[in-house]
DNA sequence: CATGAATGAGTCTTCATTCAT
DNA sequence: AATGAATGAAGACTCATTCAT
């Protein structure tokens, strides 16, 4: 399988003489970074341990020893990205201080935050879903928090539409398609990332929010001076 | 790599005593179905040629005479599912007895005809957006045609903001949200699809041209029938 | 296994519509003689059924029709090669009004013969030398006529010797050193085509005819004008 | 292909607990002596990979670890076999305590040194020589010194030459007549090794040289000791 | 903890051979 | 007599995993 041959592990960014001994959580990082990456490059059929541990700087045996298998590594990956987008939303629906249509919206950004929408991370989230074992495998994994996250979407919603006079829209359906919309961009992004910039995804979301609860988004001017089409 | 490891390819369905020799265009067809068929079900890393052959209940070799290799099966197949959706938005795009409101729309929800918004299919649509490599090949397979259908879409939306008084919306931008949306159902569809059933995506992206397009959609009476959330 | 991989089959010689159907020996000499092309290009392991057939102008199946194997096609031209070399020494040998010295020479230099002694052939030759199980068979096939050339060659050395006052040399050694001398100019000729050309070969074989028999043989002024060396 | 399809590999001689882990060139030269062997019973083309190792007695994976290829493996034998022929005439070319006639017939002879010219080996020779590939890979390979051994028998013959009386003979003709001479009887050797042993090569080599240059070699007694005839 | 040589099951691919036309 | 689509055994190669150091 090679589409794309190039053999750009590289060296990765390990200069200075590295221990040769590390704390499990150093070296599980580690190695969970170097996957991402490979991942993002060559997909999951093209990712082996050999240039996971190779871009890690560490020896093959490696792997075994601190996730027992390469199914194990994947796994946790998943967790890994799935651990750092719950927090992303997670943090501001805790916050208090903030009106239900700005916390909706801040949510609703919230997985353009630059440490997770970053092309190799998007590319790797796709990689998993590509792959119907791995879609299983989140599901059972996220379906707490990610439910946690519907709620709280949904509650918000529901606020929303409360807060505005003859509309009665289903809350769920508009969380669905808060999140598809957010999604549709993700996957735009991986496949058109020149055109689908941060900036250009969140005035997206927020001129998509606008056009669904118009009484409470004032529309961001028009949505992307920066333009983009497919 | 094996988070699921049934073998679950059957035996198809081949009875009656085929024949021993058909035409090229129907051992490619036959091929590239049941590529289809075993990447919806393991994945591309998951795929295995004798799988495939199996599935269409013919020989391991009967790959490489009729496309040389895997790779090249597996990009033609994705020229294959490239076409069929090419066909539905394009058979609308020539129709001009329909206003451009009903147009954009029908043209928004080809990606849901029940011949090419099957589970399997979407999931094999995934399948390659997730291994870049394929993305690349895609990318350049449809740009002309990708283009085209941007373009078309364009277009309509150009005329529905002329129609609009006082909207001043960049129809690319629009454009682009429309085709997120519809990107983010069929997304949403491979993860939850008992939620995400076609007359419920369907109805969303009548909900969303509603919500983008006040005035030229009569919101249909509300968007989910089918009610699903995440 | 490909060193060298430029795929040269070409479309041999065959212009004028080929009519459909054609005696026996006709198909079996097309293909042997498409079977030498082929293993001089390639080598026997480079060599398949369906280069041969494509450079015969015929389909795979043919062979199984005029030779039931491979293994068969390949013996066959073996054969084939044999018969013609030993048709060049026979003839020879059957002549009467020539000298021992003059025979002796024309049979050692029949191996240079313009039929024999091109570059693929001799090419083909060493393909079989070179693989185990073909110079068994080799051996067992001209056992006959190898021996029979031997004893030709020995009775003519033996002739010389006798007719040289104080030579005592043993005709059959002469023999192997006439026959080793002939064999390693042909070897040569296929590492160094460019060099051992059938001229400075034959003149070769003189001067070292002169040189094992020197009453009998004028030394033809020097051994090569076009001169060699490895 | 199967002439002969005894799988005569054997089981080698590993009997002592060979150590699970040896240096890189312990391994390589194991496994170019277990092809040598292949090669020499069942030709280049018969030879596999499942073959070789098992004779080496390692597993299949070790190919690819310490040659990457078949082919690189191949090469690497004939750089081996290169190598070890080479030695054997450079140490004498560097010798300079012997006279030139002498020095002449030890590099003549040289070939025929029992580490050089076993029925194994031989056999290898013919084999890599057999297939135009390895005959152009041979030729870049040993371009270097292959002229290096021409040139000093170049210069040994024109010495010779000079101090024969009336001797206007061409050094180089003379030195490819001695190669072709010696690569006669190797070849012979192979189609023939009951009768072509290393003694009656040598001896007829020493024939030779006395045959070409009576005034320097005073012709050893006879010949064939052993006698050989094909 | 960490290494990396070695393993061998699993894949893709080739190709001699078959057989319906 | 000839075709060439189809077969499937056999081969080269990959790569997750093991294990002695």
């Amino acid at each position: 399988m090679s589409l794309d041959t190039r053999d750009g592990e590289g060296r990765g960014v390990q200069d200075e003489p590295r221990p040769r001994t590390a704390p499990k959580e150093v070296r599980r990082t580690q190695l969970i970074e170097a996957t991402i990456d490979c991942i993002a490059e060559r997909g999951i059929s093209g990712t082996t341990m050999a240039q996971v541990t190779r871009r890690a700087g560490l020896s093959v045996g490696i792997v075994s020893l601190h996730f027992e298998s390469k199914e194990n590594l994947l796994t946790s990956t998943l967790v890994y990205l799935s651990e750092e987008v719950r927090k992303a939303w997670a943090t501001i629906a805790e916050t208090s201080d903030i009106d239900a249509a700005e916390k909706l919206c801040q949510i609703a950004i919230s997985s353009f935050d630059p440490s997770i929408f970053t092309p190799t991370k998007v590319a790797v989230w796709f990689a998993f879903f590509g792959e119907a074992p791995y879609r299983q495998h989140y599901r059972k994994m996220v379906e707490g928090y990610d439910d946690e996250r519907g709620d709280v979407l949904i509650a918000l919603c529901k606020q929303l539409v409360a807060e505005t006079d003859g509309d009665a829209r289903d809350a769920e359906v508009l969380t669905d398609a808060i999140e598809c919309f957010s999604d549709g961009l993700w996957f735009n992004a991986i496949v058109y990332p020149e055109d689908f910039t941060r900036e250009y995804c969140v005035a997206q979301v927020r001129a998509f929010l606008a056009a669904q609860f118009p009484s409470h988004f004032k529309a961001h001017s028009g949505a992307g001076a920066g333009g983009a089409s497919t």
